[in-house]
DNA sequence: GGTATAATTCGTTATATGACGAAGTATAAG
DNA sequence: CTTATACTTCGTCATATAACGAATTATACC
């Protein structure tokens, strides 16, 4: 039951379930989760933390990044079983369509480019 | 997005869940389910319109008494999945089991005695 | 009609959550 | 070894949530 409530809190956030389908097409930097989510670099990792708590991804550092990818092959049937469930329910969502379009670009920028971005007061819009 | 934000919230209070799996087996009355949570009427209710907002539950009145039962035929693809999966991963919950056992009880019960439970000062206990 | 009652809505309170910036940690670069 | 940097942890604040009892609503019974 409390495995359930942690997977259930974990997706009863907007942003993390934002953060959740962009990892649907592979693994994205906390740098990039910041720049697609617009949100302040200590947020993003608690969100990512608690995204992880729920087993809902997993996550690789190299070097000084961090990445975050779903929860494949090594979750619980109900953890893939809920994955499922945010991709059906989301696939048409119009937020989801949209991060994925742009998700796209940020992947192509160069990351300490990407990293330079959130330390400036807000420059980019 | 917002439908389904609304159906994680719903699903990620412990006492919700608990109502949801006990309307697994058939439909039940606010007071049943008063009697079975042991939380003020007042709360019973809110959480059971917080269900039904999210759509995992509908209710038809009955005289005085209010029945809830979980969603079917009418639902959406999405609030089934989200259905079936709180069923498949609580199946073999712990509290699921034993809430299933009690309700069997509380479904025999006189229902006007069982109103009457929650009016005296916590006697039954 | 008036009273009793099952449930809901409203108002209040305590706790949980999400946001941020500052401080801390771990790794890369000089 | 020192500095820069990618991320996390910590402390704080504003808002959301869950709980309750009081007041309200809707229905049954007299």
């Amino acid at each position: 039951m409390y495995d359930f409530i942690n997977i259930a809190k974990a997706l009863s956030d907007e942003n993390r379930v934002r953060a959740l389908m962009m990892l649907c097409k592979g693994e994205l930097c906390v740098c990039q989760l910041i720049e697609m989510l617009r949100l302040a670099p200590s947020t993003v990792s608690k969100h990512m933390s608690i995204l992880r708590q729920a087993r809902l991804v997993e996550s690789r550092k190299d070097g000084r990044w961090m990445y975050y990818r779903l929860t494949d092959g090594d979750a619980s049937e109900n953890v893939l079983q809920a994955i499922r469930w945010v991709q059906n329910s989301l696939a048409k969502d119009k937020q989801t369509l949209a991060d994925a379009r742009q998700v796209k670009g940020v992947c192509k920028m160069d990351k300490k480019q990407l990293c330079d971005c959130y330390k400036k007061p807000k420059t980019k819009g």
